[in-house]
DNA sequence: TGTACATCAGTGAACGCGCGTTCACTGATGTAC
DNA sequence: TGTACATCAGTGAACGCGCGTTCACTGATGTAC
């Protein structure tokens, strides 16, 4: 019957959701290593091995953290940026960099997890590439949306850029920046990377005793990157 | 006899050198996790205990690793900058900048040691302050020699910068940006930060499918940021 | 509607592995008179 | 120069803990005739 088929799959689904459940808390609590099977099984009430019913290995479970991750910081992004009126570039870029940082702070082993030191034995699969690009989509559209308002500032007497990255300027620019420059492009990538820099920076302490106030700095730093990126002030 | 004192002495050093020289070995291949007091042991055909005679725990051998860590970045670049002609600040920058990466390159779980995500369960003590600092100030030097020979480019029509950051401007600059106005020590800050940003994520793997000539990309960044502090391209 | 069969969920025991840290103790090395 | 004593290095056993994964098996749920 099919009534009874769904019935099945749905406690099924039900107890996946419960076991990603747990695992997110043990993360939140105690990082990415403090992620258990067992204790998972423990906490459920059931054999340590029941698990492998529903996850075929803990690197499986992991991965799906992962994607979560991914997905959570991209959500963050999209409905900060998408608050702000559409012709304010820096602030949907700043908007955007906030919500990156937000996230991380509100959940730093899920910021760890993603974009910190890898887990040890753990190799990420391919599945974690496309939500990965959930965020830095946004990112990308901001600056393309700037670039054909006309607002982006073409960058002058600034270092050349290698041929090298022609290639890849044009399938980013494909990809989520469209109409872009190649030095815009590259600006931006590396606008980008610096966002998590300054994030990572504060999260892992190395502005311990440097930076004060986090808030406020954050805020100036993330324009400036914004800037970089050829945004207006 | 202090002769054999020293005699006993040497041999405690030496012994504390090999523990230390087989951890960062585990470090290199295993990430920090890998590294284990036992297995230390075992290689030194010492019973497990017996490591207790030279570090209290193991808590106090990572703590020497990071320290390490933090001094082999700095040595990097401290010679990597050295060897640039004095005026050419960019130069030195860049060459800067490119040390930090090769460090990172030549020993990544070093690196995720040092800038990663922290250790789970390990806390880190302050003696880990004074090594970090070695190597921003480096930086710090070049953008204020910079400063100094009126070179560096003050910011127009950037974001406005935070009251709330001049105490840390003051700290900074008579740390190691000397005589430089708060906004640059700001957007220096920012650089630098960048910086790592761009290390990390080649690093731990979100340049995969993105970016190609890695070195290529990174030095065109590097310059970017560099200027973004005030440097001249 | 009832029965035979297949699928799936969960059990329990086991394999094989690792770790940090403590503690009472033996023997060797160095020190002071 | 010799001897009593203190310091230090290293042993061996133990405590207490954790983990991922496999496998033969029971019992329940669903399927097809």
């Amino acid at each position: 019957m099919n009534a009874s088929r769904t019935a099945r799959e749905r406690v099924r689904a039900e107890l996946i959701r419960e076991i990603t459940e747990i695992a997110r808390r043990q993360l939140a609590t105690d990082g990415a290593t403090g992620v258990s099977l067992r204790a998972i099984a423990r906490e459920m009430g059931m054999v340590s091995s029941a698990i492998y019913r529903y996850f075929p290995s803990r690197d499986d479970l992991l991965t799906t953290l992962i994607i979560d991750g991914y997905n959570a910081v991209g959500v963050a992004v999209e409905k900060a940026e998408a608050a702000c009126p559409r012709d304010d570039y820096p602030g949907r870029w700043l908007a955007g960099c906030q919500a990156v940082r937000g996230w991380a702070l509100a959940h730093p082993h899920d910021y760890a997890l993603v974009y910190g030191s890898p887990v040890p034995g753990y190799r990420a699969p391919e599945q974690t590439i496309g939500p990965a690009a959930r965020a830095a989509t946004v990112c990308g559209k901001i600056v393309s949306d700037a670039h054909r308002a006309g607002v982006v500032t073409e960058p002058v007497g600034g270092p050349p850029l290698p041929q090298a990255f022609q290639p890849d300027a044009a399938r980013l620019r494909d990809a989520i920046l469209a109409d872009v420059t190649d030095d815009i492009v590259a600006r931006t990538l590396a606008s980008w990377a610096g966002l998590f820099g300054l994030v990572s920076f504060e999260l892992f302490g190395q502005f311990e005793n440097v930076v004060t106030d986090r808030d406020a700095f954050f805020c100036f730093a993330a324009t400036c990157l914004g800037r970089l990126a050829g945004l207006p002030a």
